[in-house]
DNA sequence: CCGAGAACGTGTACCGAGTCAATTCTTCTA
DNA sequence: TAGAAGAATTGACTCGGTACACGTTCTCGG
């Protein structure tokens, strides 16, 4: 059987983690711009070759969990019971993980989450890359709702796929404002499921005459920025 | 005022110029990844330095043109007229760029612009910074959009920016497409267009139950694709 | 049970992108 | 015209990431 992975196996399962522990460790004392990678395979006890060798680039190190869940959201879609829209889908996957306070939607007020987010935030180098992430899960996304809304609407997949990822984004924002603020994630939740609810209700309804200026103005962007 | 510009000044426009000559040379002919900045700054007659210090990346030597237009969309809305809402105003500045065959939402059939667009697609790293920079673009919409509707609604502004910019991108890509297929901008434009509207009709008038599986009931706006 | 070859992880040397302190040159002033 | 101020330019450097070669561990035939 499989069950006893070889003395290798093990060894490189050991590493990974070592690997992870070290540069999680040295990311959050001096900042992620301030620590080469070396100095982290100086701290795991490797060379600078086997980090690469074991993440694709230096911002896996810190990202590499979140690249494990880019297709959940089309996986969802995916496997909906017939006669659930892909939409209805969505939205009840996503109420799902907020209810659970799961991390990937902002909800997890875990202090060694948070800090690694306020990284995250705080680095434009992981920002790109997580955003980078956040685009690929679309684009998957858009891929499933084409296949299952085929004739001329699957050109529009990729539309439905923006609108249902940004009420994920919006959502998730609002979480890390709120939990950064101090506030536990029980607290938030309420805040978040309401959130959530007005935005799919908008995506759904459509957006109507959205941000209408009042007329009469003949100043419209005076009267904004005499509002700042 | 600085109507004539002194020396200094033309021989800065100058050196940019021939920097960027150089560089979609060079690009063009071996590929982006093909071609280093030492290469670049050696056929533009400058130090590798001064390639940095007029471009803040190797990627703006290509994408730098596009940089300048990330607050269109914004402007856009916010200079729209008093009683017209926000997203016929972008709508209206959409549709314009369109029959104007702007390169900007891809209608520009000019084979220099094709050529140089194939590359940034089949470059991961020129891919990766348009999208960045579409992000961005979307990030300063969204910001308006705020600014208009204040109140709760001030919250969806990300979703409504996410929705607008999609139909932006789903366009761009159908034209793409049928560009690089070798048709003209004129024979794209019906075909762009009629897209652009149903888009826009989707994000209007809401998803509604987009992309239900059959299970019986078609009382869905969207099933009538005739799909599966 | 063992030894040769394959496969895999590791270390060294290197490349290209981007940054910093110092130098050169333009321009404005006295 | 001399000289100060400041911008443009540069060579030297750091760091992320890669190609190649070596040593170590697994596998299979005798």
């Amino acid at each position: 059987m499989a069950e006893e992975l070889s003395l290798r196996e093990r060894k490189k399962i050991q590493t990974r983690r070592a690997l992870w522990r070290a540069a999680t460790k040295l990311f959050l004392e001096r900042g992620y711009d301030q620590v080469s990678v070396a100095e982290v395979a100086l701290a795991a006890e490797v060379s600078k070759m086997t980090v690469f060798n074991y993440m694709s680039s230096k911002e896996d190190l810190v990202l590499g969990p979140m690249k494990e869940h880019i297709g959940d959201a089309a996986r969802a879609v995916r496997d909906r019971s017939p006669g659930e829209s892909a939409v209805a889908a969505f939205r009840r996957d996503f109420m799902a993980a907020l209810n659970a306070h799961d991390a990937s939607v902002g909800m997890s007020d875990d202090p060694y989450v948070l800090q690694m987010r306020r990284m995250i935030q705080e680095t434009p180098a992981l920002l790109v890359r997580a955003h980078e992430y956040v685009r690929r899960a679309q684009m998957l996304l858009a891929e499933e709702l084409a296949a299952s809304a085929e004739g001329p609407d699957a050109e529009l997949a990729p539309v439905v796929a923006a609108q249902l990822m940004s009420v994920r984004y919006v959502v998730h924002e609002h979480n890390h404002r709120r939990l950064f603020a101090g506030e536990s994630a029980e607290e938030v939740l309420p805040g978040a499921v309401a959130l959530a609810e007005r935005a799919f209700a908008l995506v759904e309804h459509g957006l109507g005459d959205f941000g209408t200026l009042p007329a009469g103005t003949d100043t419209a962007q005076a009267a904004e920025a005499g509002a700042e």
